[in-house]
DNA sequence: GTCTATATCAAGATAGAC
DNA sequence: GTCTATCTTGATATAGAC
C-alpha cells in the first residue's frame, strides 16, 4: 500500500488558490488533482464530488478568517482605528488580486443562480465580516450609521479588487484600505 | 425556406441577460438557444463560437453604456451633480443585481485567466466608465482627486451590486448612489 | 491512499436536408 | 435561416488492482 502523498487540508489550502483564480466551472477536477500532484481519480477518497470540495473548502476559508482575521475586531486592548488597520492589512494580503481575489466574491457571481447550500455559506461568509466591521464602526458612530458604513467598506474593498484585477494594479487596495480606515 | 425568427441584435439582447446570470462557463449553447427559441445548431448562423458571442454581447453593452448613459457625464447643460445622479440611475436600472447584475464585473472574475481578447474589452470597459466619472468630478476637485473619486465610486457601484446579490437587496444600491451623489 | 483503466454524460461544433 | 442528426471532446465519477 502506497503512502500518503498529501492530507486532505493541504489539498483544501490548494484548492482554494485553483478556485479562485480559475472560477468554479473553470477548474476541473485534472486541473485539481495536477496541482495537488495526484490522478484525478484519487480526490474521491478526500471528497464526494466536486461540489464538495468547494463547499469544505469556503467554510475552511471562513473559519480562518474568522479565527485570524475578524477576531481582532473584538480585541477591545487595541483601538479601534488600530484593529481596522490591522484587519485590513491581513485581508489584503488573503484576498489580493494578484493572487485570485476573493474566492467568495468570485463565488457569489459565478454561482448566483446555483446550489442553495452555496447560497448559505457565501451569504454567512459576508455576515460574519459585516459584523466585524460593524462592531469597529459602533464605537466612533451611532448603529444605523456604524452598520452602512460597514457594509460601504466592504463594498470598497471587493471593488477593489475587482478592479484591481482588470488593471493589474493592486494599488488601489492599498488606497481602499486609507480609505476605510480615515473614517476612523 | 422557413422565415427568420430572430435576429441578430435581439440574440444579443438575450444573450446578455443569460450570460449575467449563469456565468460564461454556466451558460450553455443549449440554455442561449432556449432563451431565444432556436435550436442549438442554429447558432452558428450568427455567431461562429460561443466565444464569440460573449465577445459581440459584451462590445454591444460597452457601445449602450457609452451612447445611452457615460454620454452624460460630458453634457455641458446639466449641473456636475446632476448629470452624476442621472448616470447612477440608469446604470442602477441596467445593472440592478436581481437581474443578474454587471455583467462584466461577472466576467471579470469569471475569465481573469482566460483569453487576451476578453481583458481587452473587459478592460476597456471600466477605462470609458472611470473616464465618464473623472470628468464629472474634475469639475470639483483637482485632477488627482478626481481620479481616485472614480475610482472609489465604481468600486463602491460593484461592491453593492456583488453584496445586493448575495442579500437579494438592491436597497444597498440606493444608498450606494446617494453616497456617491453627495460627493459633488 | 493512490493508481490505471473505463463508464457516462454533456458540451461545443458541424453536415446536410428543407 | 432553421432544423435534425451526428461528431468529437472533455468533464465528473466509478471500479478494481496494488
Amino acid at each position: 500500500m502506497p503512502r500518503q502523498k498529501i492530507t486532505t487540508p493541504e489539498i483544501i489550502g490548494i484548492a482554494i488558490n485553483v478556485f479562485r483564480n480559475n472560477g468554479y466551472h473553470g477548474t476541473s477536477m485534472a486541473k485539481l488533482a495536477e496541482a495537488c500532484g495526484l490522478m484525478k481519480g484519487s480526490f474521491y477518497n478526500h471528497f464526494s464530488s466536486k461540489e464538495d470540495i468547494l463547499l469544505v473548502t469556503i467554510r475552511s476559508l471562513n473559519d480562518y478568517l474568522n479565527e485570524r482575521i475578524f477576531k481582532i475586531a473584538y480585541d477591545n486592548a487595541l483601538k479601534p482605528k488600530d484593529r481596522m488597520k490591522k484587519i485590513l492589512n491581513k485581508l489584503s494580503n488573503v484576498l489580493r488580486s494578484d493572487q485570485g481575489g476573493c474566492l467568495v466574491g468570485n463565488m457569489t457571481l459565478e454561482l448566483y443562480n446555483g446550489h442553495n447550500e452555496f447560497r448559505q455559506i457565501l451569504e454567512k461568509y459576508f455576515q460574519d465580516w459585516l459584523n466585524a466591521f460593524t462592531t469597529i464602526f459602533a464605537e466612533k458612530y451611532k448603529n444605523k450609521r456604524a452598520e452602512k458604513l460597514a457594509r460601504l467598506s466592504i463594498q470598497e474593498f471587493e471593488g477593489a479588487i475587482m478592479m484591481g484585477r482588470i488593471f493589474k494594479d493592486d494599488e488601489l487596495l492599498s488606497e481602499t484600505i486609507d480609505t476605510i480606515t480615515s473614517r476612523l
